[in-house]
RNA sequence: GCCUCCGUAGCUCAGCUGGAUAGAGCACCGGACUUCUAAUCCGACGGUCGCAGGUUCGAAUCCUGCCGGGGGCGCCA
């Protein structure tokens, strides 16, 4: 029995009471849920729909409670039914019922944690999306962690989701990287506002090397920006590849130009009312949309801002089909949130469609002091930094590890530890565990068989880590609908604890040449399905699960 | 000045979207290895949940105001 099935048995349980006690069924929640008590004590699960419908529906919550109780006793898999304190439902669930669970698990495999909370929502989740004028540095690689977790996450609920990466190629930032390649081609001093570092070399040298004539050429520039960012691209996209960030598009801003998307977007929000001219400028009034401050589209020079594109990239995913579409962005960029939000309720979409999810800061720390240098970057710190410092395993589970709200402090030193201080090799080690257990069993041609008998996995680390194995569909539902990936970091942890505090006090092969006994084959069962969970919420991180280490 | 995130054990952080006696890891102290991989487990210590009000049966969680820290506020991209 899992947490979900016990709920709808305890919410029709509550219907049953309400029609018993002449109440009003109309406050009762279309869904409850129960939870699982901290203190031994309360039973496995515990309901607390009682405190929550008795005051709307104008009952005491004990008496309610006791009504609950005694329609739920009689359910199958429910041993029993306490009250406690006010009108907690206190649930003990009988063992077979329990660990049936670990059956359903082995059985759905990689499937299993797969859930349809997000069913039918067709989503375009944006993120890193860092200028192609260098390598991705220390601030988008928690979102490239992040985000490409996210993505599996909300996948894994049901939602159809395209990852998609902004490539802004074009604009000033972009000429200064041309000239700065150019420059560095000719042996030139770096120009104004120009870019330095080993990279910028090594793809000035990269465009010569596959245009040798680029000098010559009637727009060496041009030459020099077009190689030069599809040069740097490739080496983003390598980049996060080795990182194992997939993204389904690549969007160039350019193509928006070159198809005329911006005039299009333009003359849109002009015929819905939104867009004046002033000083010259044309604008978008933001501020009927809560804006702090209208945006200019188009300067008074008669160029595009950057805002501009942002309206037509806008309008062309929405034309693609997306009815969501979430941006993950750094703190840096929270002050873009109001006229972001106000080019989606320009365009008429209601509040909710467009969701940007802000991300705190993180600092790469050694020996408690911040990592400065790069040999690639002047002195920032790139993705390839992190990686290199600490692998990629523990880079991805570092910055999953943590809510999004909070800026991070990444050590290199706790980060590359091998033991119970580093998360990720806790977890990981939990996985080889269940692994060399399942290995030794085969080696001694102890089989689990086809099935077993779940009434024996009574002992309470059983119990326990049965419970953990339960949740696990709902602790990825909540992660993709809360946007928080960092939920199944902190869920495989407790499964691991969970996990080894099992294999601590309950033997699971034989000793020795003893025969194999029922219980012996029913926490093969446990073990394995284990396996698979540890397996399922490492591949949601993006994190490998090694048979050994 | 305005916006935003954070403030929970000595340190790093969770806290399941209002529930029971607020949790984990680290650090410190004390235990468990002829092991299914001890990269593990068990125990002890440790808290006015920044402060003050409010909402209610009930608040770390929601609201308001302060205090402290991070980040941000361009006809830049």
């Amino acid at each position: 029995m899992t947490p979900e099935t016990l709920a709808e048995k305890v919410l029709s349980a509550t219907r049953a009471a309400f029609e018993a006690l002449g109440l009003d069924a109309a406050v009762l929640p279309a869904r409850t849920a129960v939870e699982r008590p901290r203190d031994p004590k309360h039973g496995d699960y515990a309901s607390n729909i009682a405190l929550q419908t008795a005051k709307k529906a104008g009952t005491n919550p004990r008496a309610l409670a006791e009504k609950i109780a005694e329609l739920l006793a009689g359910q199958g898999g429910v041993a029993k039914v306490d009250i406690a304190g006010p009108g907690f439902l206190n649930i003990t669930v009988d063992a077979a019922a329990a660990g049936g669970i670990a059956g359903t698990i082995v059985a759905a495999g990689a499937s299993y944690g797969t859930n349809n909370s997000m069913e039918g929502v067709y989503a375009n989740l944006e993120f890193v999306s860092a200028n192609p004028t260098g390598p991705i540095h220390a601030g988008g690689t928690r979102w490239a962690a992040m985000g490409d977790s996210l993505a599996r996450v909300m996948r894994a609920s049901g939602a159809k989701l395209i990852a998609e990466y902004y490539v802004n190629d074009a604009g000033t930032q972009v000429d200064h990287f041309a000239a700065s390649l150019l420059a560095r081609a000719k042996g030139e001093p770096t120009p104004e506002n120009g870019y330095v570092g080993a990279y910028i070399d090594e793809i000035a040298a990269d465009v010569l090397k596959r245009r040798p004539d680029a000098l010559d050429a009637a727009d060496p520039l041009e030459v020099f920006r077009t190689v030069g960012l599809e040069l740097m691209l490739d080496d983003i996209k390598g980049t996060l590849a080795d990182f194992g960030t997939h993204f389904d598009v690549f969007f160039s801003e350019r193509s928006l130009h070159e198809r005329g998307e911006l005039d299009k977007a333009v003359e849109r929000l002009g015929e819905l009312g939104h867009v004046y001219e002033a000083d010259g400028a044309v604008w978008l009034r933001t501020t009927d949309f809560g804006d702090d401050k209208d945006r200019v589209l188009k300067n008074s020079r008669g160029g595009w801002t950057y805002f501009a594109a942002d309206c037509a990239y806008y309008l062309d995913k929405r034309e693609r089909g997306f009815e969501k579409l979430v941006f993950m962005l750094g703190a840096d960029h929270h002050g873009y949130v109001g006229r972001m939000q106000a080019i989606s309720q320009a365009f008429g979409d209601e509040p909710g469609t467009m969701e940007i999810l802000i991300g705190q800061f993180v600092n790469l720390l050694r020996d408690g002091e911040p990592v400065r240098l790069s040999k690639r970057a002047g002195n920032i710190i790139t993705l390839n930094d992190v990686v290199e410092a600490v692998g990629v395993d523990a880079a991805r589970y570092a910055l999953t590890r943590y809510s999004a709200d909070s800026a991070i402090d990444l050590d290199i030193e706790l980060w590359t530890r091998h033991g119970n201080e580093n998360p990720v090799y806790y977890v990981q080690y939990a996985h080889a565990r269940t692994s060399a257990v399942l290995r030794n069993a085969a080696d001694r041609g102890v089989a689990k068989g086809e099935s077993y008998d779940a009434s024996l996995l009574a002992h309470p680390r059983e119990s326990d880590l049965l419970k953990a194995l339960a949740e696990f569909p709902s602790v990825v539902a909540s992660a993709a609908e809360l946007r928080e990936p960092h939920r199944v970091a902190r869920y495989a942890e407790e499964l691991a604890a969970a996990y080894h505090r099992f294999q601590h006090d309950c033997r699971v092969l034989p000793v020795g040449d003893e025969a194999p006994t029922d219980l012996n084959r029913a926490r093969l069962w446990v073990v394995d399905a284990t396996r698979v969970v540890l397996a399922n919420a490492l591949g949601l991180l993006g994190v490998s699960a090694p048979e050994r280490m």
